[in-house]
DNA sequence: GAGCACTGC
């Protein structure tokens, strides 16, 4: 069974112009022209084209606008003549495709905001420096003196006020204090993210309380607040700041804070009535991180009961989603914001291929030698697909036409490293052209500038859990149209003429996209959210105000992993043991291994350990030549991991980490030495945890050795003892147990489900060992076990009894 | 026998 699907049809590089009008206001539904369109192809083998296409006005990309009723009008789409011409009718089509569907359904809809000419784009800083040993992203160090600081934001102030939603402050503010809840929708670009908030720190000023801001990504939260303080005239900290994991740019002046949504959760967990907020705004609603979930659905639980009267909460999202926040929400209020995106013109394919990578490389060549000076952005799907991509474009870019600029292909995916990341922002000479492939790093967390193309394949992979098996799988399956959208949007930041060239049919995109992509929380267990909620009393998760209902059988499955590690006992209630595994940042699985490293007395190297797994990217792939040659050096390091598996491993590479800190070695060795910062900052938290943990059970102290100089001899003595840390992990991961059969396959110890081992690990290609325990399976091409080691089938039996005997049957069938 | 998208505490 191949995992990949293709369910975008590519031909050899023919487009279909589809061109896209900018509105302006006046009769829409005017005109259906016809234009000529002249696409140049000059691969081999490739005909010249001219195709006809319609000049239709179905404006998906291009800048809207938006008329609105009076307030608390009820707006019937089929009744678009409310607004007193034709616009209204479209205004609510564009505004949310989600409205679209509720024909005849009532919408709160109100105000009315318009455009005006010059831009605001809040400056785009790289984070991701390999320099960057600092824990916070921004952090003031040389203060600034306060006539500059009101120097500068008195010239921002300009750029400020020609934004559109300026224009509309009062009216904004009007409707927050009139609603308990209030929905805005406005496109990337429209400033919300950093003006409201300042609208409203500005109206409430004798209020002591602060207004939180939250963002899905942290360095969302931390460039937001950096902006805004500057906007704002002050130092970043001081009445703006930021909170995040690791950073908290925050004083006792700050009446605006930009934090993660799972940081407002975990504040959640402290005060469930989040009484230090007089006002809670929950940001990029429309991506629907499961935290970003859980928080609304808190949100909406406290206005039901002690917050009623004096929390405001505002739901700001891009242009889908209206009606499902508006209506989670009791029908609370819709405002619409103008955006500032250049129109973008997009092109279809007319005829369907099977191969995307090849008809990329097409594409690009065809634009390069067609197309105006400009960067040209490709999205696919994975690592895989970029790289084959690259090396051809790279091989054939010598071939091309002379009089066509040089092609310069640079991977982005994460788990390339910082300095190869950084590549994308090279600047090239006059004769080249860059062409980054990327996955869906660029969609959102990743900004390039200088874009002007975009190339999309239509396609993504995706991480689905499936709760009937018990088991995630890495999908290649196609975008949603929202997605397709903010892809095309990357080529329409900074100027006009912009261009997406869509790899599939138009007829693809308008008849089998999805509106949008499946919410995370139906992709994932709920294992985490369901803690989080016992651990804040709620029994009832069935009726539970969920902004979506994961399921019964999701929510029944979580408990029983909830159940067996101990988190809950026999009567659904949360254990001592599940309340510190809901306060400990990791997942429940690594809660459970750490607090048995505790008991196991093998906390020292458990922690390390647990810290290299919490970090993304931290040994990173080595490919070509050099990649015997890396796995050589690195063996050096490790004589136990490599008996003993890929979590010995790591633990050994940070044994030499610690000693020297070298980043060269890091660089030789193709570890990250960011990475291995972040590792050292994960233990460092961990460490505070587990001392506010112990220090809690009066009588069970444990010196945990937060400094070098204070270890005790709990911590040294038993670091070499490898079962005894295995046999920690074994705890939290019994359920992932698979053991070596005679015909160098392994089989599952509870469903006996054939299992490989990942090509990434350690004990790839080697004899099988009596059994492994893996930290993660997923299913591509077949199912992998990865982060695998090896351990004794004994040991089993001996953390979990219940086990074993339950799952012979199975293994003997 | 040969390969993982992206976040968050």
């Amino acid at each position: 069974m191949s995992a990949v699907q293709s369910p975008v049809p590519v031909a050899d590089g023919a487009y279909k112009k589809r061109r896209r009008r900018r509105k302006t206001g006046k009769n829409v539904h005017e005109a259906e022209a016809e234009v000529e369109v002249e696409v140049e192809v000059a691969t081999n083998g490739i005909k010249r084209q001219n195709k006809k296409t319609k000049f239709c006005d179905d404006d998906e990309e291009s800048e809207k606008e938006h008329r609105v009723s009076e307030e608390h009008t009820d707006v019937n789409e089929e009744a678009g003549d409310v607004f007193g011409n034709d616009l209204g009718k479209d205004v609510i089509k564009n505004a949310s495709d989600g409205i679209k569907d509720s024909k005849g359904k009532k919408e709160n809809v109100t105000g009315h905001i318009k455009s005006s000419s010059k831009r605001h784009q809040p400056k785009v800083v790289s984070l991701d420096s390999d320099d960057d040993d600092e824990g916070d992203f921004f952090n003031p160090k040389n203060v600034v003196s306060k006539s500059q600081l009101q120097a500068r934001a008195q010239a921002l102030l300009d750029i400020r006020q020609d934004l559109p939603i300026y224009q509309h402050k009062d009216e904004i503010l009007r409707h927050v204090n009139e609603n308990s809840v209030t929905v805005i929708i406005g496109e990337t670009g429209s400033g919300k993210s950093t003006q409201i908030p300042q609208f409203l720190m500005d109206g409430v000023s004798n209020d002591k309380r602060q207004i939180a801001v939250t963002q899905p990504r942290r360095v969302a939260a931390a460039t937001l607040a950096k902006r805004v303080s500057e906007e704002h005239g002050c130092q970043l900290g001081q009445e703006v700041g930021y909170q995040v994991r690791f950073s908290n740019i925050t004083s006792a002046k700050t009446k605006l804070k930009y934090l993660t949504d799972g940081m407002l959760l975990r504040e959640i967990m402290i005060d469930k009535n989040l009484s230090k907020y007089s006002t809670v705004i929950i940001d990029e609603a429309h991506e629907r991180t499961v935290l970003t979930d859980l928080v609304m659905g808190f949100l909406k639980q406290l206005l039901a009961t002690t917050r009623k009267k004096d929390l405001k909460v505002i739901v700001m999202s891009a242009t889908l989603n209206a009606k499902l926040f508006s209506e989670f929400f009791n029908n609370a209020p819709v405002l619409f914001i103008e955006g500032r995106m250049f129109g973008v013109d997009n092109y279809y394919l007319t005829e369907s291929t099977d191969d995307i990578v090849d008809t990329m490389i097409r594409a690009v060549v065809q634009i390069n030698n067609g197309e105006p000076r400009g960067d040209i952005l490709c999205f696919l799907p994975g690592q895989e697909e970029i790289d084959n991509a690259v090396a051809t474009l790279t091989s054939i870019s010598s071939q091309l036409p002379r009089e066509a600029p040089l092609i310069v292909a640079c991977p982005l995916y994460a788990a390339l490293s910082p300095q190869q990341q950084l590549r994308i922002f090279d600047k090239l000479p006059e004769n080249k052209r860059k062409v980054i492939l990327a996955t869906n790093i660029a969609e959102t967390s990743i900004t390039v500038s200088g874009v002007k193309y975009v190339v999309d394949s239509g396609l993504r992979k995706v991480k689905v859990w499936r709760h009937q098996l018990g088991l995630s799988t890495l999908l290649t399956t196609p975008i949603s149209k929202a997605s397709a959208k903010q892809r095309a949007g990357r080529a329409g930041r900074e100027a006009a003429g912009g261009k997406c060239f869509r790899l599939y049919l138009e007829s693809t995109f308008n008849e089998s996209l999805p509106l949008q992509q499946e919410s995370e929380i139906l992709r994932n267990d709920v294992i985490y959210p369901v803690l989080t909620l016992k651990k804040l009393g709620v029994d009832d998760l069935l009726n539970w105000t969920w902004l979506e209902y994961p399921g019964k059988e999701s929510i029944l499955l979580a408990l029983n992993v909830l159940y067996s590690l101990g988190a809950l006992n026999d009567q659904g209630k949360v254990t001592s043991v599940g309340e510190k595994m809901a306060m400990l940042p990791l997942p429940p699985q690594l809660s459970v291994v750490l607090l048995t490293a505790i008991e196991n007395g093998v906390l020292a190297p458990v922690l390390e350990i647990i810290g290299c797994l919490s970090v993304d990217n931290l040994i990173l792939n080595v490919n070509g030549e050099l990649r015997d040659e890396v796995n050589l050096k690195r063996r050096q390091f490790c004589p136990l991991g490599t008996q003993w598996g890929d979590l010995i491993l790591m633990w050994e590479y940070y044994q030499v980490f610690k000693e020297n800190k070298l980043r060269n070695w890091c660089k030789e060795m193709f570890f990250s030495y960011k990475g291995f910062k972040n590792v050292e900052r994960v233990i460092h938290q961990l460490k505070q945890y587990v001392r506010n943990i112990t220090d809690n059970n009066s009588g069970d102290k444990t010196d945990i050795g937060d400094d070098e100089d204070n270890e005790t001899t709990q911590l040294s003595n038993n670091t070499k003892d490898i079962p005894m840390i295995l046999k920690s992990f074994l705890k939290g991961f019994i359920t992932n147990v698979a053991v070596g059969m005679p015909d160098r396959s392994y089989r599952t110890l509870n469903h006996g489900d054939l299992i490989s081992v990942h090509p990434s690990s350690t004990l790839f290609g080697k004899p099988n060992v009596d059994a492994i325990m893996y930290i993660e399976y997923v299913y591509t091409s077949k199912g992998y076990a990865r982060t695998c080691s090896s351990i004794e089938l004994s040991w089993v039996q001996e953390v979990a009894p219940h086990i074993l005997g339950a799952s012979r049957t199975s293994l003997h069938q």
